[in-house]
DNA sequence: GTTTGTCATTCAATATATAGAATATCATTC
DNA sequence: GAATGATATTCTATATATTGAATGACAAAC
């Protein structure tokens, strides 16, 4: 795997007038994804920055508790105070309220997962909420990303989005499904989406996993959140056609709720 | 409430190599507090941040999709980006992992509320894990902080964290309890504290709120981190007995899994 | 419809954060 | 136990982030 992060940071750095913070959120990214703390050296590595520099952006982070650092064996790690920051924004987000009742209710009745996510552009979404029933079950958190295009999820992002083909095309080429649609296909299935308002992904993310998204507007444009369930292949497939009404009215519940509107 | 956010953040701003980073953790956390989204103005004047820079510090925190960014409103508040991060940090935390089942258990059995928490210093702590048991319970979400010396985990850092009286008086001074101890009244608890190897605060806090704590170490010294019990009065009374032995023991196997020692 | 005030944003001079070399520290190897 | 290599850290000149003033945008008041 090839590492781009340093050609990004390096765009980031420069068209910034405080690149200090994107050096920094850089930092804070790289030691999320690793699964150990890091020794300044491979942080400068792997972020393309000099050492004396990381060391400065580390000290400031590790003064603002958002690193934590070993002064026996020199190593950085993600810090608590992280959390803190995640409970504020969980506090007031509008959205993660709303949904977690719907949500609840939906993964409970239909036995699936079921997950509220927030939709960052073209590049990922974000879950905001998860309610999981019983049993085996995908387990997703609070937190995790995924590509914006990428399943049930992106078909709506890709539907609704009002974004230019070429775009989408160029997205799409970059996307890793365990048992890739054809663009073609894929473009069918999203004036399908158009049509009924809901995505659905068919193990085509992951096999045997269907997927159903049903977007969620906050204002006038494009989608700002979708409702997602998740479910394995067999066991959903029976209550799907009940399942797909029941996730759509949810979405346009909590579009209402939102202040929002569809187009 | 005099607001001493601009005092504390010129000090962090002037001795540190990496000034913006700073600014931008004391941008997050404003907004964090804030009940609704802020303009630049608002945040300027609230961190005695000159406005351009505070314009800058805002618009690398929104390229990091750490902070969102109205455009009709002009207004800023937290985005999801922080979430991301605060999924991660739970995922490679060990203690959190740990202590997880042990406090879930507790919870249940003596029907009481039950934290994991972080010690930061003297300054605060942190809830990292939380186990709430059914029925009317005092509620409290990861992420949460409390000042360091308050309640039962208070006198468990006092007692065991090695820090000089002075300080230890100077931070009790500040502390808001519903029914505040003397000075002397809380030295003696502190004193029980470190003979009986877990504190308790009996309606100090909150009044009718019984709260046990019982240190963990990850290493020699200072206690890392604490397992707190949170029951109202009456109920948790009748099982206090049996309660604090086995909130002990659960800390003392929690310290031996974390590899550390008292000292 | 003009004026006034407030706020966001751009701009240009300068104080300073950063890069790269130099130094210090610490294992590891011979 | 000296030498080597790798790392963290300090130091200093300079490219640049920051400042404070100027401009632009917009709403409220008259």
């Amino acid at each position: 795997m090839t590492n781009n992060a340093p050609d990004t940071l390096a765009r980031a750095v420069k068209d910034s007038k405080a690149p200090a913070i994107s050096r920094a959120a850089a930092v804070l990214r790289l030691l999320g994804k690793s699964e150990s703390p890091l020794p300044l050296q491979a942080i400068a590595r792997e972020l393309g920055l000099v050492p004396s520099t990381c060391l400065y952006v580390l000290r400031a982070l590790v003064a603002e508790e958002l690193v934590s650092f070993d002064a026996e064996t020199k190593r950085y790690a993600l810090e608590a105070g992280v959390l803190t920051l995640a409970r504020q924004w969980l506090r007031r987000n509008r959205f993660a309220d709303l949904a977690q009742p719907a949500i609840d209710r939906l993964a409970h009745q239909f036995g699936v997962t079921v997950l509220g996510v927030q939709i960052m552009g073209l590049d990922h979404i974000v879950a905001v909420a998860v309610a999981q029933a019983g049993g085996f079950q995908l387990s997703v958190q609070v937190g995790t990303r995924f590509p914006a295009l990428i399943s049930a999820t992106g078909r709506c992002i890709a539907a609704f989005g009002q974004y230019p083909e070429a775009e989408l095309a160029a997205r799409f080429a970059k996307l890793r499904w365990e048992d890739p649609p054809t663009f073609a296909d894929w473009q069918a299935q999203v004036e399908q989406t158009r049509a009924q308002g809901f995505g659905v992904d068919e193990g085509n993310y992951i096999s045997g996993v269907t997927v159903l998204a049903a977007p969620v507007w906050k204002a006038r444009g494009k989608p700002s959140h979708a409702l997602v369930a998740i479910g394995v292949g067999a066991a959903l497939k029976a209550k799907q056609a009940e399942l797909e009404p029941a996730l759509l009215t949810a979405a346009r519940a909590l579009t209402a709720q939102m202040g929002g509107e569809p187009e």
